[in-house]
DNA sequence: ATTAGTTATGCAATCGATTACACGCGGCCG
DNA sequence: CGGCCGCGTGTAATCGATTGCATAACTAAT
């Protein structure tokens, strides 16, 4: 029967007491008697009011929400990130705008405005390839808007960072097929211009280093993360004559797409080949066969970069220099790889002295 | 250098004109002459000036923003359907509120906050477990909140609704099975609660009565669309001494988690058994074997339902009666299904007159 | 008893943008 | 020539909540 919500106003008039009154006894309740805090409860309950965000936001300058930013909701490794940073931001009364970033200046200039705008008080950037120098105008303004990145370094450019040690990960993965007797191990790349895709390629080149192992460079195959890519390198690999007998491949997405592309052409992993992916998406474990890969653990990366974020919003000196945490993946083995057999369907290979 | 962010105090100062004028220069250009129109786009840029979000709503009394309530971002299945959402609400200038619907009230009161404390416009729900009361009681008020539901039906509550044909989709996916020569076919059910599968289930039980096909009650495994309860299925199927032929599963995953299942006990697919899914995974195409299943048009869902919310939201008439929108799903046959065998490894039966 | 300190409350300004209303000016019509 | 209309602009109220300052009522200390 209310004509209209209510506002602050009507409670005090319910309650007998001024606004100032209501919005401290809401707020701060120690700093009302017991008697009026009763009262202005009774009249909150009556009245049905629930406070106006925006009056409180343009009074306060805060909107008690964070601005996520990703490449790409849809990318199942995104969208588990972005559920733990919902969580933990629910769970510190911040609400959670996302914004799809494909490419473009189109979408720069939204990022910018919201942030802008004030209806978020700070960014989450899941995407290493955002221009840097806008960036910083955002974060070096006397009114300095909190960022916090993570998943993808952007190096030297002094944000707070969280991120899992994609070098080291992809160098433990690698070496996890030197320890099963491959010497002949190519790389399924990550998209060309992407930090995570180099890190890995860089990890993926010291284990073969470490080992006196040297790296042949058509087996580094053209790969985007994507299950496409993957496929299509399967048809690169299938038509050289020398080839690797395992494979660490960038992520696991593609490499579902290079072993299907396989095993339209009878190449049986892990018979013929050992494939090792990355990220433990969730069809890993129920592939075929089942993938071995390096789970990254999303869901604290997901909470620690919004737990930052938010320890900033709410006090900008809460961190002194630059935050960068660094999380360990773990190797989950399972039956995509295998100890390399002798004289498989792979030219096992001269250049093969032990097992 | 400057002090904090530009308001539009500062651009009328500049430009030597009113705040009125320069808001309206803005927001209405028609209204104001050529020549004001230039200087007031040329203070603008000098002094960076960017609206203030919060002032906005706070006199238009609107957000531009939309809330989205999910029950589950990770799902792949959700997580491209916000994606459509995203554009689409981008392409009209709103942001997008993401909320997770774990269970509970905590949650739910949550949901609520949001659209009454003006951060969102409305509210596009992606799940029909919800309250109808509390539903009704956000969206019957004087000053109604717009809400549109999305993917799942609730069923007489009047909302708006966009969704997938998923009894006729279910039904055609079994009827694929029919066709194929099997007889004896079983379900791979959804949550118990869900309308989805309830949905699913009649269009399945559908199907088999059209065809004089007798249901059994013990093949239809339980099931909670995800891989694990896939994989739990299997070890009911494989116990059981009269075995269906084919199975029409409630979705992909579930699909999966089943056929990784059976095949750790060497029952393969298509040989042994046919299997049909739901949803046409990004990892359908590419597991082994290539999964036939219902693909459900979810761009078009997510894009239609954000369209038809901002139209309400911008105007509230623009609906008069309740939106009612059914998209097809397609059927994409893909090595999961197969003619039926003459003896296969399941007894393939008596009861199995045709091919 | 007077003063200082504390607590609870109210008054009114403030955050930034929008908009109803009023005003001045020039042109047009009768 | 006078009145009317409409365009472009400014003035000031408004949206709803918060908060600095003032004040009143008490308590405690000297």
């Amino acid at each position: 029967m209310e004509r209209k919500t209510p506002t602050i106003q009507d409670v005090a008039r319910f309650a007998n007491v001024s606004t100032a009154t209501v919005s401290r006894a809401l707020s701060s309740p120690e700093k009302v008697s017991e008697g009026t805090r009763a009262r202005v409860s009774e009249a909150v309950r009556v009245t049905g009011y629930t406070l106006n965000q925006a009056g409180r936001s343009l009074r306060q300058r805060s909107a008690k929400t964070i601005l996520v930013a990703l490449p790409d909701i849809r990318n199942p490794f995104f969208s588990s990130i972005l559920d733990a940073i919902e969580r933990e931001a629910a769970a510190r009364g911040y609400g959670v705008l996302v914004l799809n970033l494909y490419f473009g200046h189109e979408t720069i200039r939204r990022l910018q405005d919201f942030l802008l705008s004030n209806r978020a008080d700070g960014l989450l950037l899941l995407d290493g390839s955002v221009d840097t120098n806008l960036l910083h105008a955002l974060a070096g303004q006397a009114d300095a808007i909190p960022i916090v990145v993570a998943c993808e370094e952007i190096p030297n450019s002094g944000f707070h960072t969280v991120l899992t040690d994609n070098v080291d990960a992809a160098e433990r993965a690698t070496q996890h097929l030197i320890d099963l007797g491959h010497r002949r191990i190519g790389h399924l790349l990550g998209p060309d211009h992407n930090v995570v895709s180099r890190e890995r390629f860089t990890g993926f080149s010291r284990a073969l280093a470490a080992s006196g192992l040297t790296p042949v460079p058509e087996w580094s195959f053209r790969g985007n993360f994507d299950m496409e890519s993957g496929f299509s390198a399967a048809a690169r690999f299938l038509s050289m004559t020398e080839r690797p007998t395992a494979i660490f491949a960038a992520n696991d997405e593609s490499a579902i797409g290079f072993l299907s592309g396989l095993r339209q052409h009878g190449i049986i992993c892990p018979r013929d080949i050992s494939v090792v992916g990355f990220d433990d998406l969730g069809v890993a474990p129920h592939y075929v066969p089942p993938l071995t890969t390096m789970r990254q653990p999303r869901e604290a990366l997901g909470r620690m970069a919004a737990e930052a974020l938010i320890d900033i919003v709410e006090d900008p000196d809460a961190l002194g220099i630059p935050l960068r945490i660094v999380l360990r993946s773990e190797l989950v083995v399972r039956e995509s790889t295998a100890r390399i057999a002798r004289g498989g369907t792979n030219k096992a290979g001269t250049d093969n002295p032990s097992s």
